[in-house]
RNA sequence: GCGGCUGUAGCUCAGAGGGAGAGCACCACCUUGACACGGUGGGGGCCACAGGUUCGAUUCCUGUCAGCCGCACCA
């Protein structure tokens, strides 16, 4: 980044101290979002010789706003990609936006028309089109900016969006292409239809659900007056587009029906009778009313039956003049007319309550209309068979891979796709059709002529593509294809894709069979899958609840880094997670832990100072430890990471950086920064320096903008966080025995203040403290570190021998190599301290019992693993060493 | 109907074939020279239930119950 310097933050001050012992996000974050998109460490490609790692964003809708779905994504994908760029990968993060057909026009029409009460078709498509580029310039930047605040590392100069030039290309091409093989049809068929938004919408845009609805019998008479059959509905609307009655073939209460006509009752109209097996005779009165225009199984029995078929409910959901008199009502209100008039005349036969599924829109929840029109498909079964060939030969990898029967489940079953819309804003379908021969020519650039028999009265197809037409191509459509760029030929098959579970049919399953048709490989290696975010009592977060919460309100609360910290630890694999603010204080108490942390390191190394090299050399328990400690650390972030564990890899460092950091290194460094061994200050100031360094590396993919901060004021070589390499785990580091050795002193050292707590003694009051340890390792051991131990634990005079006369007037306790008394006289009060020590010598034996249960039992010996039955042995060992004290201990009380 | 997820401390949730964990909340004490967005100590759980596998199950398998979510739906 050349001419980038640090950008010069926490060391302004005149010292550490100045610094305000609590961090404030807002004060650093725009800037040092701005250091780093202006020192370029964003970009791809700047280091050729770097293997590329990329993840293209999933692009949100180009006039929305950001919500904690999205935060919860992004945080994800810049967590893999800044500890991806760290670990000397070329990371791309490639961001962009989806033009979101439907809901961006949506929007804008219901805009124009609370602006001037006009209505797009007023309007007229060419100035309404450009009315909505207008609108997507002015809020288009709103949530990338948003992004921006969260702290995503983007390679902003790779934007995209789905209606940019070299992305429609490829959406043309996309069509073009599959047209030509047949795979792109276009046909009269049942869809699903929108009333309100008056546009098809394909399967997966419905969400059914459950409505109390009615189940009506109603009576058609036999014109010839011998009789009638009663059909079963819950649509009585749709009868004047009935063209037919079916019945089982089997079925013998209506053998003799079949081929006999019907009136249509409230019509004049006649139908026939007819037998086909789609009829369950099981189910209502076995009769089923046939209206092939508005029931996509009617609509099936219409084609085998070659039956006419009428429509009685036009795309605006009112009754067309099919319906005679009930013309121009809703669906709604001609149900209720339909079912009062048939009542009335005699034709009702009873009404049952029915609970049904009903489809909704997915985007306004209108009830969706099976609607028969002309509309262009997508033949699904050759796309979806070789991309099931290639999940089974695992060439995709799911996280957690459960998610895989469910998406394979759906690619089996996957039915052809409608992505015709009827909207103005999208890509327009690339298909002209010829006035004269009626002709069809698809091209990827305008025809002048119509290919089949040349003529220039050609005209382009009125509609858009759905929008997940050009999000199928986005992994590869954002890197330039078609066209051979460098991008795609580097980047392309991008690594890791992150999504929530929702959206793995609409996207992530048309990426992979139109990457498989058009690039012949798989978009990406593994989808990252994770849950959605609830609001704190579970429900979902929703607009008409209210209860959805805005992360911006949160960063400007809390800060980016908190929001992240939060969505990052409540993570946990392909699972939702609940959003309280109280979690999102704990994040910010934590990065503010680490930031005074920051503060402690700081004031402790003045402005200048050399730091010496760390020297093994010279350490002593503490440093062996904490290093010990930090490798272990290192190790498990960097395997959760590599993992994809994103919870566990925050939690493992939190527990680092606030239990062994701050809890105990710092409070153990104090003992020489306070002391006057320079040589060991110097050499604590270094490891202080190295175990917070390596701390800032690790969390930073976590939380960036605080570790930046910190860290660019340290004193160390290189210029920026965001490029600082990963931590390896130091092979020189590791010390198992010191990691013992430390727990021990810890041990003795809760011993006493647990002893202390009890008694009630302040911790202003020193104590005098004896320790028997319990041989000349141990009592080297606590020797070493009897300064520390005075100091936390407020000694007065302290006393450290082999085991021997025990004092009496004493409160007690043991611990691993050591009993410790508190000689209290005057506070010492047996009973209670003998109550004390009993319930510890229960406790002790119960735990001895399990131990030397299992050790007895010689399956257990023959057939655990050795490091286990060891394990085991050790503990009872300890045990029992520790019960013998105590027992020892009590003898002594007793007799006084 | 088919498939999946969840059930662990008061709450929110991790976890893992071998001594039950965290955060918050709670109790007690503490303004110690990084931090009260803090420190120290503490209480609290037959890990939903019943079987099975195993030397050993809270963890794996089967079933039951409860909550949730997909998919498919017959009017």
């Amino acid at each position: 980044m050349g001419a980038i310097r640090r950008i010069g933050s926490m060391q302004d001050s005149a010292h550490a101290a100045l610094l305000p012992p609590a961090y404030d996000p807002a004060a650093v974050e725009q800037k040092i979002y701005a250091f780093w998109e202006r020192s370029g460490c964003f970009t791809a490609g700047r280091d050729p010789g770097k293997t590329p790692f990329a993840i293209v964003m999933p692009p949100p809708n180009v006039t929305g706003s950001l919500h904690l779905g999205h935060a919860w994504n992004n945080t994800l994908q810049d967590i893999i990609i800044r500890y991806k760029r760290m670990a000397g990968f070329d990371a791309l993060y490639l961001p962009g936006t989806d033009h979101a057909g439907i809901a961006t026009q949506t929007r804008v029409e219901k805009t124009l028309r609370e602006e001037s009460g006009l209505s797009r078709y007023d309007l007229g498509r060419e100035a309404f089109v450009e009315r909505v580029w207008a609108w997507k310039h002015r809020f288009g930047n709103l949530i990338t900016n948003q992004i921006r605040a969260l702290g995503a590392s983007c390679d902003w100069s790779r934007e995209r969006f789905t209606l940019d030039e070299g992305l429609s290309r490829a959406v043309r091409k996309v069509f073009v292409d599959l047209y030509r093989e047949g795979l792109i049809y276009r046909g009269q068929r049942i869809i699903n239809w929108c009333p309100r938004c008056a546009t098809a919408l394909s399967d997966i845009e419905v969400e059914h659900s459950e409505v109390q609805g009615t189940l009506y019998y109603v009576r058609y008479p036999l014109v010839n007056g011998e009789g009638e059959v009663v059909v079963a509905t819950t649509r009585p609307e749709t009868m004047f587009a009935d063209v037919a009655v079916a019945v089982h073939p089997d079925d013998d209460r209506y053998q003799k029906m079949v081929g006999k006509r019907l009136r249509l009752p409230l019509t004049d109209r006649e139908i026939p009778v007819i037998a086909d097996s789609y009829v369950d005779p099981e189910y209502g009165s076995g009769c089923v009313k046939i209206t092939p225009a508005h029931d996509p199984n009617d609509f099936e029995v219409g084609l085998r039956h070659q039956l006419e078929m009428p429509q009685c409910i036009g795309p605006d959901g009112r009754l067309t003049a099919w319906a005679g008199p009930y013309q121009g009502l809703t669906r709604e209100a001609a149900r209720a007319q339909v079912a009062a008039d048939l009542a009335a005349q005699g034709y009702m036969v009873k009404e049952e309550a029915l609970t049904h599924a009903v489809g909704h829109c997915s985007r306004c929840e209108t009830v969706v209309e099976p609607y028969l029109s002309e509309q262009w498909f997508v033949r699904m079964q050759p796309l979806a068979e070789p991309a099931l060939a290639a999940l089974a030969r695992g060439e995709l990898r799911f996280i957690p891979d459960r998610f895989e029967k469910v998406f394979v489940h759906w690619l089996e079953n996957v039915r052809d796709w409608c992505i015709s819309r009827q909207l103005w804003w999208g890509h327009r379908i690339p298909a002209w059709y010829c006035t004269d021969c009626g002709g069809v020519t698809a091209a990827v650039d305008e025809p002048q002529r119509c290919e089949h028999c040349g003529s220039e009265r050609i005209h382009q197809d009125e509609d858009v593509l759905d929008t997940w037409f050009s999000s199928a191509l986005w992994p590869f459509s954002t890197l330039g294809w078609p066209d051979e760029t460098g991008d795609y030929a580097r980047y392309y098959p991008t690594h890791a894709l992150v999504t929530a579970y929702d959206i793995l049919f609409f996207w992530v399953a048309r990426m992979v069979f139109t990457g498989l048709k058009f690039t012949g490989r798989m978009p990406f290696r593994e989808v990252v899958v994770h849950g959605l975010i609830r609001a704190a009592d579970g429900r979902k977060m929703s607009k008409s609840l209210g209860n959805g919460v805005d992360p911006l309100e949160v960063i400007d609360r809390y800060g980016a880094d908190a929001l992240r910290f939060t969505l990052t630890t409540g993570t946990s694999p392909g699972n939702d997670q609940r959003f309280a603010f109280e979690k999102v204080e704990g994040s910010r108490h934590f990065i503010n832990k680490v930031w005074n942390a920051a503060r402690f390191v700081l004031m402790n190394v003045p402005e200048g100072t050399e730091l010496p090299a760390l020297d093994r050399s010279r350490w002593e328990l503490p440093e062996r430890w904490i290093l010990h400690r930090l490798n272990e650390t290192i190790d498990a972030v960097t395997r959760y990471l590599d993992r994809y564990e994103f919870g566990e890899a925050g939690r493992v460092i939190y527990d680092f950086a606030w239990d062994d950091f701050c809890d105990w290194y710092i409070e153990f460094s104090k003992l020489a920064l306070y002391g006057d061994d320079e040589a060991r200050k110097q050499q604590v100031r270094a490891v202080l320096v190295c175990v917070l360094d390596t701390l800032l590396r690790l969390l930073h993919p976590f939380i960036p903008f605080v570790t930046e901060e910190i860290w660019q004021s340290l004193p160390l070589p290189g210029e920026a966080l965001v490029t600082a390499a990963w931590p390896r785990v130091q092979p020189e580091w590791d010390h198992p025995a010191a990691a013992r050795e430390a727990a021990a002193v810890m041990e003795l050292v809760r011993a006493v203040r647990n002893l202390r707590a009890e008694l009630n003694l302040p911790p202003s009051r020193a104590v005098p403290l004896v320790v028997h340890a319990q041989d000349d390792a141990w009592q080297t051991l606590f020797a070493a570190n009897a300064a520390a131990i005075r100091r936390f634990c407020n000694v007065s005079t302290w006393q450290l021998t082999l085991a021997g006369e025990a004092p009496a007037q004493a409160v007690s306790a043991v611990t691993s190599g050591a009993q410790v008394y508190l000689p209290l006289a005057g506070v010492v009060d047996v009973a209670t301290e003998l109550e004390r020590l009993r319930k510890e010598q229960v406790r002790l034996a119960s735990e001895l019992e399990r131990a030397e249960k299992k050790l007895a039992n010689p399956q257990f010996v023959a057939k655990a693993p050795a490091a286990v039955v060891a394990a085991e042995q050790a503990k009872a060992d300890d045990f029992r060493t520790k019960l013998a004290a105590l027992a020892a201990r009590m003898e002594l009380f007793r007799r006084v």
